[in-house]
DNA sequence: TAATTATGACGAC
DNA sequence: TCGTCCTAATTAC
């Protein structure tokens, strides 16, 4: 799925290009009918995020609550306000084929940050007309013929204004709830260091670690102890801090602890900013523009089973935990 | 055309 | 620990 960092950045979209507009909500796939009547014709708010949840705020304290889980989307289409950093170091969406799925093709416009996320060649401001697919990264898509666009796929919601749509597929959740629900949610979940900077959230995350049985590898991974944090980034910050995924909370050192709640902090922030999970350092530039281009280059550990660790040489490890696959270095992570 | 995979999360045992 | 739900893209045959 769209780990924290995606969510955040979907929800800067609808900052952008929502919050403060008369919306039209309907469910093209027909599976939220009643949800999408209850929010249409009302004015978008406020949209939050948290962790891996989106908050979309209506008036009359309608709040719809979107998780991605693993595969879904959102596609939006018009006259789009960009961000300064979206859609621009990723791929471009090619041309719809016949099931209405995007085809892939290199981009080239493409443009590279510079490791601070700065320096796009894309103004703020002026709107496009484009599609862009937004999920754990980002695609641009084909030239957009007509406004709004047909649906295509499992349309579970299509939010619109006089110039944008936005089409929501895949979701784990998407549901109408009321402010005191949304509070209930919310409260459930651990930090997420772009809500909550201060040190009191540190504090929080060390205190829940340190006092439990579980191993490190799957409480990085419950929402309860710190939001935002899946597959990727769970393998990536154990790496980054050598630590063992399978060390119980308690026993990890407070230093250890402390520190990947601030590298947390900093990967969340650069994959706000870039749209990447770049969870490498200190890249020359060479090195930084194949991560930004190619997946494969951007990691310590996640997907690299076998090869051998950039830091040692061991081979990297696979195994479950979790339910999900876990990669580590052994020597490195001892 | 079918099988496989995916960056989640939940509930039933 | 397992099964289940959500969908689309890619790979295998």
């Amino acid at each position: 799925m769209p780990e924290g960092h995606s969510v955040h950045r979907i929800t800067r979209q609808f900052e952008r290009n929502f919050v403060g507009h008369v919306v039209r909500a309907s469910s093209p796939q027909g599976r939220f009918a009643q949800g999408a009547a209850e929010l249409d014709g009302r004015r978008m708010t406020d949209a939050r995020a948290v962790g891996k949840q989106m908050f979309l705020g209506f008036e009359g304290d309608r709040w719809l609550r979107v998780h991605l889980g693993m595969y879904g989307a959102w596609d939006f289409a018009g006259d789009i306000r960009m961000d300064a950093t979206i859609a621009s170091a990723n791929g471009r969406m090619g041309q719809t084929n016949q099931q209405g799925t995007f085809l892939e093709q290199p981009n080239p416009d493409a443009v590279v940050f510079d490791a601070a996320g700065e320096n796009s060649l894309h103004s703020i401001g002026a709107p496009r007309r484009t599609r862009l697919r937004m999920s754990e990264s980002e695609k641009e898509g084909n030239e957009l013929a007509d406004f709004p666009p047909e649906p295509v796929g499992q349309v579970r919601v299509r939010l619109l204004t006089e110039t944008v749509s936005a089409d929501l597929r895949g979701p784990t959740a998407c549901e109408v709830l009321d402010p005191a629900q949304v509070e209930r949610v919310v409260a459930k979940l651990g930090p997420d260091p772009l809500i909550d900077p201060g040190q009191a959230a540190e504090d929080r995350f060390a205190a829940s670690v340190l006092k439990k049985p579980t191993p490190i590898g799957l409480l990085l991974m419950d929402q309860n102890v710190v939001a935002g944090i899946g597959n990727v980034y769970r393998a990536e910050l154990l790496f980054r801090a050598r630590q063992n995924p399978h060390t119980p909370g308690r026993l990890v050192p407070e230093a250890h602890v402390r520190h990947l709640w601030r590298d947390w902090a900093k990967l969340l922030r650069i994959g706000v900013e870039t749209g990447q999970m770049m969870t490498m350092d200190d890249l020359d530039p060479e090195a930084y523009r194949a991560a930004m281009a190619n997946r494969a280059d951007r990691h310590w550990v996640y997907k690299r089973e076998g090869l051998p660790c950039r830091v040692c040489g061991t081979n990297i490890a696979l195994e479950e935990m979790g339910a999900r696959k876990l990669y580590w270095c052994p020597y490195c992570q001892a």
